[in-house]
This record gives C-alpha cells, sequence and structure tokens, in this order.
DNA sequence: TTCTTTTTTTAGACGCGACTAATCTTTATA
DNA sequence: TATAAAGATTAGTCGCGTCTAAAAAAAGAA
C-alpha cells in the first residue's frame, strides 16, 4: 500500500462518514470538504482509478472495500488521538479536535500502538464514539436523541456530537457526557425545554441542545459489539 | 505569518544545519533533502521571495532572521518530540527519529507547550542537542569528538549524532550517551581502537564510531546556555 | 590566460489538489 | 410533457514541488 495524501485520507473519511445504505452525493461531499463541486469530481476520478471508491457519473460514489479500511483507519487514529489529547494530555474539547484533525494523518502505526496501550485500549473516545480496532470492526452508534425521549423514562447518554466544540464546553458543565444517567422529567410542548434530573439534581436545556445529545436505554458500552 | 509547507520547513532546517558562518552551496542542500540541484534552485527562489532566505544566483544562500526564526521553531519541535517519544512513550532511537521528523511539521503550539511541560522543560533531546527556547536561543553544542581526546583525559559525553541509529543503538549498549563520564586510557596508532573507561570499566571501540560521540571537559548541561 | 571540469540555473514537463466558468444530465415543477 | 431548477461534469487555469536535459557561470588546471 502506498503513501496516501492527507486530502485522499480525509476524503475518505468524509464520504465514510456520509454513506449510509447508498451512494454518497458530490454536493454533499463538496460542502463537509468545504471544496468547490468541481474539485470532488477531480478527486473521485482519480479515487477511483485507486480502487478505493466506486464513482459513477451522476450517480453518486461509494466507498470499495480497500477504500473503508482506509477510512475506518483514519478514523481509529483520530479516535485514539482525541483520547489520548484529552485523558492524558489536558487539551480542551476544541484543541483535542483540531489537533486529532491533523494528526491522524501523521501518525505512525507505532504510534497508534503506544497510546491505544497507554490509554487501556478503550473502546470509545470522549465523546462516546467507538474506536474502530486494528482490524477495521466498529460497533454502531445509538441513533436516538435525548430531545426524542419520552418524560418519565430513563436513559444513558451513549454519545454526543462532535460538531461544535462550544456545545460540548457546554454539555459537560451540564454533565451531559457519555456514560451520564438522564432522567427525562418534562417537555414543554412547541419545540420548548427539557426538564432532566442527573444524580437527582433538575436542569433545564433546549431541544437544540438534546438532539446532539445520544442515548440508549441499556449501559451503552456493554451494548455494542 | 501564514501556513508553511513542510517541504518549506524542511528546507530551511536543512539550510540551518549547514549554515555554518558563510553561506550554503545549492548542492550541499541538494544532497542532504535528497532531491535535484534544479529542484532546491527553484524552492530557494521561491523562500527568497517569501523572504525566509537571501540567495544571490550562483553564489549561495543565507537565512534572513524570519527562516532562523522558523528553522529552529521547527528544530525545537523536533527536539521536544524526540525526548517525549523516547522518554515518555517507549519509542527506540530510530523509530522516535523517524517520527519527531514527520510530527515536527503538524504539531500545534498548544501540543508542542503541553509535552515541554510534561517533560520538565528539557533543555537537551536524547542525543545531547540543545532544545530551543521558544523565543529562538540556542545553547551551542560541544565540536570535539571522543576521537580526538588524548589517552589519559577525563571527558563527559556531550552529545551524540544523530545520523545513524543502528550505531545510536550500539552507543546505548556501550553506555555512551550525553552525560556519561568516560576516561579515554589508550588509543592505538594508524586509526586504531580506542579503550576507554566508563564507572571503572574498561572497553574498546573503534575510531569511527568515536568520532561520533562529542565530548566536553566540564559538565555539558552546565556549560551552555 | 585559456581550456576543462564542476556547480548552478534555466527550460520544459508532470502529478496533485484546488479554483471558476461553461456545459451537460437529472430531477422537479408547472 | 415541456420547461425550469438543481446537481454534476468538463474545460481550462494555477501554485506547489518534483523531475530531466540543456545552457550558463564559476572555479580549477594546464
Ligand atoms: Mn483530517
Ligand atoms: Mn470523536
Ligand atoms: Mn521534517
Ligand atoms: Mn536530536
Amino acid at each position: 500500500m502506498r503513501m496516501l495524501s492527507q486530502a485522499v485520507e480525509d476524503y475518505l473519511k468524509a464520504i465514510y462518514k456520509l454513506q449510509g445504505d447508498g451512494r454518497v452525493a458530490t454536493n454533499d461531499i463538496a460542502q463537509v470538504m468545504e471544496v468547490s463541486s468541481a474539485s470532488v469530481t477531480n478527486m473521485l476520478k482519480r479515487l477511483t482509478k485507486m480502487e478505493l471508491v466506486d464513482h459513477a457519473s451522476y450517480k453518486g460514489v461509494r466507498l470499495t472495500g480497500a477504500g473503508t479500511k482506509v477510512a475506518l483507519e483514519i478514523i481509529r487514529h483520530h479516535r485514539l488521538l482525541e483520547t489520548y489529547l484529552k485523558e492524558i494530555m489536558g487539551f480542551s474539547w476544541s484543541e483535542m479536535h483540531a489537533e486529532a484533525e491533523r494528526l491522524e494523518h501523521h501518525i505512525s502505526e507505532e504510534f497508534e500502538e503506544r497510546i491505544d496501550e497507554m490509554l487501556g485500549f478503550p473502546t470509545h473516545d470522549p465523546h462516546g464514539h467507538p474506536i474502530p480496532t486494528k482490524d477495521g470492526q466498529i460497533a454502531d452508534s445509538a441513533t436516538q436523541t435525548l430531545a426524542e425521549v419520552e418524560p418519565g423514562e430513563r436513559v444513558v447518554v451513549h454519545h454526543v456530537s462532535d460538531a461544535d466544540s462550544d456545545l460540548l464546553e457546554y454539555l459537560e458543565g451540564a454533565g451531559l457526557l457519555p456514560n451520564s444517567r438522564v432522567h427525562v422529567v418534562e417537555k414543554e410542548p412547541f419545540n420548548g425545554p427539557i426538564t432532566v434530573a442527573m444524580d437527582g439534581a433538575e436542569r433545564v436545556i433546549g431541544r437544540e441542545v438534546a438532539s446532539h445529545v445520544f442515548v440508549a436505554h441499556e449501559r451503552p458500552f456493554e451494548a455494542g459489539a
């Protein structure tokens, strides 16, 4: 396997994250990568030649087996790095993400193994995202958000969105991080605020915030594979 | 200050290391960078436009103040990383160097500060090379090698060459690392082997090896600024 | 000083990864 | 179903960082 560029790796990662069952649209890739659609088409042609994706003109794109493997490898780097930067080096949520976003492309397998070991082979990163194994296995994530939970129900935070680090700071302050037990006490109508209880203490949060908190009804870290 | 590419940073570092008093030759840069002379000329033109070097056609090149600052910043990253990788993460000599060579271009100032702090603000890397300070101060290195020391003299290893990691493994086994006290017992003529005593135990090493071990007559880490 | 060798630069090319503008294909709407 | 809008691709350009081959300049030898 020849050396892949940072750009190639980031495209594969983006496609992986956009790709559910079906195929991924050029425009969607352009949006998350913050480049023009023309740039995406150009890259897709090259990724196709490298047999990392399967692209049919005007019909979207899908990762091949090889492409998936690369994407998962980069995601593994990213999540191990995030965990290491936060747990061992004391980075904040926002610094941690930005740093991992760059370093994920530049660490060696040796480095990956060292931090994995130093962290005690973690299965999830600080957001609660599953860390792919070295051979490309990955647990699937909870899909229900706290905003969808009915009053009276008790859930456990599985993972949180990694999109907005200010939000993460807020969630940390509110105690809404992976593994927190949450009891939904009340929901105001018309997308109104939600009253939750954690460790007995009640707290009111907005519906918007709640929609970035993903929950499960059982203990989350036993749930996945 | 805009973002500089890895290539630009590595050129500046190479020029810094080649540059003594005078100017650096295109061919010498080409050799250490392992690229063609034409590539070097091309890069020198661009570095000149960026005001990082001062290049006169056919007359060699010198770093400007700004160029020196960048070079020292990268060298600081490199040496802090080497120290961190070896001391905290348990990398070997060869892995440590290769890893630092890449990561030096990709860590943030935040990362730099964290490892500096975690290491207790070291002044020298595992080779004994001085680590530039954040504001670009650097201690100068010893220039006498163990091969030049006369029998009967007692010296302290200041630093070792970082060129050959097999050699470093050997030096580590022999106990010839920075701060080791060495008593030169005997030197065979015609570039023959040198007998040294360390902690009482005698050992015979080749002249070639000895020429990669730089020594001082006083305690080295008190000597520099 | 003149010729030869070495060093450096120039000229022209290439792949990467981005861009804009124009065009083509597909999908939605009237 | 014809037309308009949205989505995707093509065409052409650019800077980066590399290359080889050829030309020019500097240094060394006769
Ligand atoms: Mn990235
Ligand atoms: Mn994450
Ligand atoms: Mn480097
Ligand atoms: Mn070093």
